[in-house]
DNA sequence: TATCAGATTGTCT
DNA sequence: GACAATCTGATAG
């Protein structure tokens, strides 16, 4: 996919419709807006997880099954799949593909744009923050420091009139030349083969990436090994 | 730095 | 009734 877009721009609701695997590495680099009451925080996407079709047993509509919950996931691509996680956090996804094929990419890290994101994002935090991880490094944390809750289930990311919305980054949104690891999805054990599969891409070296993969030298890839959103 | 148990409730069987 | 796409503080090394 080579799209032209200005930075800034929205990602229109085209961008949504191909399959979670493709747009999770994708939406790395892609600014993540989140209007407030103190003011819109924005941070750029470093680590996603492809959580893609009903034959993924690590998805939560694995084998198609459509709830009150994951009835979001069955919609068309472009709104937040947002949930409640042991009772206490709450994660953010992003729906891909058409409509009845439940596809969703899980944003597990991001980091501040600018300062004054940061100094917006501390504020929501509330618990002690020592490095750049425990600020929203981590699907919980990044929920806790966006305030993101499941009022915002089903928020459209294409909508300016959205609280929650994707904007294209940097001209090298989804590489500009950092490596990207593909590794495994994290606690996942039940969903046995589909456990090992590669589908989680973060930025290698980024300080806000939740967990280090020890194998993320070999594993790394330059960026362009990736599909781009943007032309070089 | 690494490991571990506890927190806490919506969701599904 | 069991468990979850997690985080935190405590404890040991």
């Amino acid at each position: 996919m080579n799209l032209e877009l200005t930075p800034g721009e929205l990602l229109p609701r085209s961008f949504y419709s191909v399959s979670a695997l493709e747009a999770a590495p994708l939406l790395l680099g892609q600014i993540l807006e989140r209007d407030t009451e103190e003011g819109v925080i924005r941070c750029r996407i470093v680590e996603t997880e492809s959580y893609g079709g009903v034959e993924d047993k690590g998805s939560h509509a694995y084998g198609g099954r459509r709830t009150a919950r994951t009835e979001v996931m069955f919609g068309e691509g472009g709104a937040a799949y947002v949930y409640l996680i042991y009772g206490m956090y709450h994660c953010l996804n992003v729906v891909t593909g058409p409509q009845d094929d439940p596809q969703a990419v899980l944003i597990r890290a991001v980091e501040p744009l600018a300062l004054e994101d940061e100094v917006l994002m501390r504020r929501c935090r509330g618990s002690l923050v020592r490095r750049p991880a425990d600020l929203s490094g981590g699907p919980g944390k990044l929920c806790r420091a966006l305030g993101i809750d499941k009022a915002l289930n089903g928020a459209l990311f294409y909508s300016g009139a959205s609280p929650l919305r994707l904007a294209a980054g940097g001209p090298g949104a989804g590489g500009s030349g950092e490596r990207i690891v593909a590794a495994p999805r994290i606690n996942i054990p039940y969903a046995e083969e589909y456990a090992a599969k590669p589908w989680r891409f973060y930025y290698r070296d980024n300080p806000y990436v939740s967990i280090i993969d020890k194998n993320s030298e070999a594993r790394s890839k330059p960026s362009s090994d990736f599909p781009r959103l943007f032309n070089k």
